[in-house]
DNA sequence: TCGGCCCTATATAGGACCGATATATATAGG
DNA sequence: CCTATATATATCGGTCCTATATAGGGCCGA
């Protein structure tokens, strides 16, 4: 990979302070939560790293009832090392799916499931369509490109399944179709 | 992951006698490989696994001038743990895109860099659409969904890319269009 | 009102997995 | 002729995820 946990963490601090509980709720919930990711068992190590790299800088705010929250910023090292990683080709795309491996051995599933299978991917997608859609505010033009991307694929798939859905169970389960 | 390693091992296998080799190259270059994969380091391991479970069975052709080829085979055992395994929910599509972390940052990055991004991306999608396309022989109902879903998804990113990015790079690159 | 669950928040240990490397030779291409 | 690629197995180092530990707050339903 081009980017490692701790140049993600930059690319995350580099749009402002967070803690890394933040940052994994970026990676979590936020709109790069799409295609990026990393866990708190990697955050938490990346950071402490960049701190020895002073690519960050850390204040730790005192709480009650739960850990002091230790707020990072990147330092003006750090953003100099993020940019220097962007002009690195990007790493492939990788799209991993068990729901197509599955519908490889269609043959061996009962028809029922294979439907349910359709259904919870179908469920999914419009579930995702929506959550993007929701994010409006005001994007920059990156934002809005990252966007428009993630829709288009979303709406093929959705149009896709709902074309070839009735098509693909009816004729994978020929055993059934002979029976009946 | 609901499919481990080994899983994905009995999986092709199940669809046929193979060698740890033959496995790896089913996941880098044949149709799984667009939505599956595992390596060497971790296939070698699985089928050792494997046939302690007694799920495989190996029998080792002699070779000259390189390593003895081991051929393995599902057992019925092994046929029955795949199905089982079939039987949990897959676990959820996972698309990782260094690309588009890449362009939640175009505002730092140079207009020419970025149009290069994108040409690189246009490259690459239409050398997988023609990879899918040139997969044509008999295939499965199953086969053929997974190609039509793979078609549909790469096809529509090809439309998004021609049809958004000269207007894409205009408008991040605000800098260049006032000093224009 | 009380119990359970989720959210905030950091941290680590264990294990799964990838990438690189080692080894050995045949064949194909320039 | 030399290099690169393909065949074929195997291991090591390192990265990263998953699950767990800790701890108290707020919220919701019974």
């Amino acid at each position: 990979m081009a980017l490692d946990v701790k140049m993600k963490c930059l690319g995350i601090l580099s749009w402002g302070d967070a803690s890394g509980y933040e940052i994994q709720k970026e990676f979590s919930e936020g709109t790069a939560s799409h295609f990026v990711d990393a866990s708190f068992g990697s955050i938490y190590p990346a950071l402490n790293k960049l701190m020895d790299e002073g690519h960050v800088t850390c204040k730790t705010h005192a709480q009650e009832g739960r850990p002091d929250k230790k707020v990072y910023s990147i330092t003006p090292t750090g953003r100099l090392a993020f940019q220097q990683a962007l002009k690195r080709a990007p790493s492939d795309d990788k799209f991993r799916s068990e729901f197509l491996f599955y519908l490889l051995f269609a043959d061996d599933l009962a028809p029922e499931y294979l439907a349910e299978l359709l259904d919870r991917k179908t469920a999914e997608i419009d579930a995702t369509i929506d959550l993007i859609r929701e994010n409006e505010g005001p994007l920059s033009p990156g934002q809005e490109f990252v966007r428009g991307y993630g829709l288009a694929v979303h709406e093929a798939i959705k149009k896709y399944l709902s074309k070839e859905k009735a098509r693909f169970i009816k004729s994978s389960a020929p055993d059934t179709a002979k029976a009946g």
